[in-house]
DNA sequence: AATTAATTATACTTTTTAGTATATTTTACA
DNA sequence: TGTAAAATATACTAAAAAGTATAATTAATT
């Protein structure tokens, strides 16, 4: 007897089946009927969960940053010294080709589609990059009062270039179709924040 | 009596002006009737110059690419030495908000979109930044050579990490609706790249 | 200036996709 | 095992977007 009502199960199912959808095709890009295909599940079923293509995107959208959060803090909570989480962070997209949600990095997929089409999901992920931008900051900050790096070290520049630079970075190899450039992009960041270590 | 003909100055009208829709909405997003709007034209008329939406869009998409890569040199060879081109590079997009084609970056609005969807506008979209690369790593072993860096620069590594951060920190700025980053960001890859100079 | 070719305007069809209605079947679970 | 919830099948309608046909106009060439 499981907490969880079929109807939930199936809910949480289209949103798993969906999000690489919306991940590759984009919002404008997938379409119900991809969907459908995808779950195997009819109209009548997916329009009993969401009220249509709108509501479906915003709530795939929104299983995909949560998602994306949670796989993101358990990586970083492995790391025990401030370096190490920073590092975890950055191998994170190590291999930008096989991204953990197929097509590459949702934030980013959704930020640039985002921008000048849905102010509302917009907000969401200026949102979620402010918020990993806090957060980066901060663990950067307890590396310098618990006396890992300089106080030489600015925090916020490092933590916004860092995010920049992979994400880029994820971008351009994924149109590439090689992961190369990503490996010495990551040695060189890593080496740029040693460089502040005491 | 000018040389161009009526119909050729049209199609670059239509091209010019559907420029900023696909680089806003993208591919999928960006619909003929909204270019025939923004033109004032109508179907016979577009349909007399392309062949239907895909042809428009590439089309559309090469002239993009064209005129940002054209802009792009401009820009760059207006720097004397290496490193004023750099800088002059780093410059082009200081302020994300307002980029000179409405909508951000082409390239990298175009590389997301296709790089699951559009494999022949991929495989084009790779091929520029391949080539800006090769030009960003030229001028570079240019500095080097003629003395303005060490050679313990890693032209490869510092052409791409700028390319990647720059364009990461464009999508980053726009989503959060807010240069200040950029600012900081352009600091400080420039401060690397002068802990290069003799 | 007349003729022909190029271009444009109007009105239409087709296709695609979203969304609805409802009777029927299946499944969960109390 | 009975009942209510969930899912399916079928058959629609509606809306949006793409694309076509053709008449009218405009521009180039003689």
């Amino acid at each position: 007897m499981s907490m969880i009502t079929k109807a939930e199960r199936t809910k949480q199912f289209i949103l798993e089946t969906a999000a690489p959808i919306f991940n590759q095709k984009g919002i404008s890009g997938a379409n119900i009927d991809d969907v459908l295909a995808a779950t195997k599940l009819t109209k009548g079923c997916l329009y009993g969960h969401f009220e249509g293509k709108e509501d479906l995107a915003l709530q795939v959208i929104e299983h995909m940053l949560n998602a994306n959060g949670e796989k993101m803090l358990l990586t970083i909570s492995k790391g025990k010294t401030a370096k190490a989480k920073v590092f975890a962070f950055l191998d994170f997209y190590k291999d930008p080709l096989n991204t953990y949600l197929k097509g590459g990095c949702p934030i980013f997929n959704i930020a640039v589609e985002s921008d000048d089409n849905f102010p509302a999901i917009k907000e969401k992920i200026a949102g979620v990059i402010r918020h990993g931008q806090e957060l980066f900051v901060s663990i950067l900050n307890q590396g310098i009062e618990n006396g890992e790096f300089s106080n030489k070290l600015d925090p916020v520049v490092y933590a916004f270039k860092a995010v920049a630079a992979v994400e880029g970075a994820v971008v351009m190899c994924r149109a590439m179709n090689t992961a190369k450039p990503m490996a010495s992009l990551l040695k060189s960041l890593k080496s740029e924040l040693e460089g502040y270590a005491l």
